[in-house]
RNA sequence: GGGGUUGUAGCUCAGUUGGUUAGAGUACCUGCCUGUCACGCAGGGUGCCGCGAGUUCGAGUCUCGUCAACCCCGCCA
């Protein structure tokens, strides 16, 4: 019944004369009395079909009952249609098929929304009935584009000696890092497994067993607050190579990246991703996963300041603080009432305020120029190259703030100004990552990566004499890949050495029982002749959502959750029965 | 845990200073229509104004609480 079915979308001039039978959903009907035209669509596309009362009255009659989302089946003629009724619209708008029958596979209940792409529908809506909104074009776009990408990273890597290997999602919890998902074990009660945060051991002991390039898209799970571009489950570009140095990583991530890129938007990447370090990121841009796409660019003024009698300036900077800023052009766009809403706006950062000053006609004016000495006010105008009309924007704060604070309203002024390049695809590498932070509050190291990651090879003495002071100099053989300042992958070189891999478990507070504990498996593999070795992971989701220019991560997920978690289609999560805990010897503790 | 935005017809949204019967477009239903293509024309039904309190003679509108979606901080590579 189906075997000589054609794919609406498919159907071409060339087909014209041919008898073809379309199945497909009812996407529009417009019925003239006499005559009926259907639009009938399937993931392909649509194509028209007409249906004459004068020559099939019971055709014309099961036509004029089908509604909206029906699913029908459409045998005909494909025809070419007369130059005045060609509909430059569609893609297969200069051919119709003249239908000799037409039989309703299954109805439809009036959908809540029209399939229409054109409509903005609300997001409630839409992930509550996501089978109705994924054959909306946008989201079919998503779905074939994420297809595609997944498609070419497979034949790419295939073709370099990548090797595909599923790692278990079953697995034991490791709480460093992301808040594990937890699954309690029938078979041993009491006990639990975790969902994975990323394959990374399993990956690092098949480098250990000689797999020397292992690849995955898979599915990764980390139980922390949601943000437009985060999901509790979401999908990497998982790999792992031995015998292998940062530059050949990023050598091949960036191959593959242009032919990704080449794949869902036919452009091509002609410059080869400028490396940044983490130090130089901080200070130009405030953040590890900066966006070029604009100017902008954070200027240290501390020096400027030290003598300053302004007592916003000079209480921080005695307290340990930093005054740090950018210079817009703004072309007289910037509002007082802008720069005001600036200095409510800066307080998600923690930032108590947003100084600024203007300059204009080599003089500066408005918001604190009155606190600048003329001396520093030619600091200033060197050290931010003022030329034409400007607005200078301070932070002063813990570094910390400051970054945040100038990191944040780059973007912000940015965007109010309209300085983005909506069609600039900006990646660079970030690397030399810190290999440790120091935290205060519990007076211990963290790895700021992960406890796998090697320090600079010729920096691994330093861990003999570590101090809260010099530990922010050690840097780690870490690499993150960002596009147009979201990080949209990252990965690094890790310890094959047992030795050094436990003074670094030492060094974040791990005692080796604990290590042992958590790690035994990785660390027993790698005293069996771990090969040096290295990898990256890519967030799919991530480069689909900046690739389709789509303004959140959920746009291109097939079925995601809300901010709570939850799937509106699903309805999960969702309590179980009491059988189904006891089994697992769960008693639930009401709050 | 915290800050913000939004919530009115199936959908998208308007609703003035608190004022009596809550509106538009679209969708839906019925009829007419033989070349439409977001078909057109005529007619019709459509509401827990998110929910709960409060203020008031009177609340879609004001106040408080609450729920949900989204954005952000914290959290998270």
């Amino acid at each position: 019944m189906f075997s000589d079915r054609s794919y609406c979308g498919e159907l071409t001039a060339s087909d014209s004369g041919r008898d073809v039978s379309v199945s497909g959903w009812v996407d529009r009907k417009r019925d003239l009395g006499g005559i009926i035209f259907l639009e009938i669509r399937d993931v392909s596309g649509v194509i028209q079909a007409v249906f004459d009362s004068s020559v099939s009255a019971v055709n014309a009659e099961t036509a004029d009952s089908v509604r909206s989302e029906y699913v029908i089946q459409v045998k005909g003629r494909v025809r070419k249609r007369s130059d005045d009724t060609i509909n430059p619209n569609i893609t297969t708008g200069d051919i119709e098929i003249v239908a000799d029958s037409i039989n309703i596979l299954n109805r439809s209940m009036v959908p809540p929304f029209s399939i229409d792409s054109r409509d903005n529908i609300n997001e409630e809506v839409r992930l509550k009935y996501r089978f109705l909104d994924l054959r909306r074009d946008d989201m079919k776009e998503a779905m074939i584009m994420r297809h595609k990408a997944m498609q070419v990273t497979r034949n790419f890597l295939s073709a370099r000696r990548f090797i595909e290997i599923e790692t278990p999602i079953l697995n034991k919890s490791t709480p460093e890092g992301a808040r594990d998902f937890l699954v309690p074990s029938r078979l041993n009660r009491g006990e639990f497994y975790a969902l994975p945060q990323s394959p990374q051991l399993f990956k690092q002991i098949l480098m250990v067993s000689g797999f020397d390039r292992y690849f995955q898209i898979v599915k990764c799970f980390r139980d922390e607050d949601l943000r437009n571009d985060r999901q509790p489950e979401f999908t990497q570009i998982d790999m792992e190579l031995s015998f292998i140095t940062p530059g050949m990583i990023m050598e091949t991530i960036e191959e593959l990246i242009k032919v990704i890129v080449k794949e869902i938007t036919g452009k091509e990447i002609d410059y080869s991703f400028p490396v940044i370090t983490y130090d130089e990121a901080m200070s130009k841009y405030g953040k590890d996963a900066p966006d070029t796409r604009f100017g902008l660019e954070i200027r240290e003024c501390s020096d400027i300041f030290a003598n300053s009698t302004f007592n916003v300036f000079s209480s921080a900077l005695s307290t340990g603080g930093v005054v740090r800023g950018f210079a817009v052009e703004d072309g007289g766009k910037l509002s007082r009432k802008m720069t005001d809403d600036y200095s409510e706006y800066v307080k998600k950062f923690g930032a108590k305020g947003f100084p600024m000053v203007k300059f204009n006609d080599g003089k500066f004016e408005g918001g604190i120029s009155k606190f600048i000495t003329d001396d520093e006010k030619s600091m200033v105008i060197e050290r931010f190259g003022l030329k034409n009309p400007a607005v200078v924007f301070f932070s002063v704060d813990k570094e910390k703030i400051v970054n945040a604070t100038l990191a944040g309203m780059r973007l912000k002024v940015a965007g109010d100004l309209d300085m983005i390049d909506n069609d600039k695809l900006n990646f660079l590498w970030a690397t030399d990552f810190p290999l440790l932070e120091y935290h205060e509050e519990d007076k211990r190291y963290y790895a700021v990566h992960h406890p796998f990651t090697a320090p600079l090879p010729d920096q691994a003495g330093m861990l003999d004499n570590l101090t809260p002071e010099n530990a922010v100099k050690m840097k780690a053989q870490a690499y993150d890949i960002v596009l147009n300042g979201v990080e949209i992958g990252g990965g690094s070189i890790r310890i094959a050495d047992p030795e050094l891999q436990s003074k670094i478990f030492k060094t974040i507070g791990m005692s080796d029982e604990e290590a042992k504990m958590k790690f035994s498996f990785l660390l027993d593999a790698l005293q069996y002749g771990a090969p040096p070795h290295g990898g990256l992971a890519l967030g799919l989701d991530r480069i689909m959502m900046l690739l389709l220019k789509r303004n959140s991560i959920r746009e291109v997920i097939a079925f995601p959750k809300t901010q709570k978690g939850q799937c509106l289609m699903s309805d999960a999560p969702s309590p179980v029965v009491d059988d189904q805990l006891s089994e697992l010897s769960i008693r639930v503790v009401k709050k």
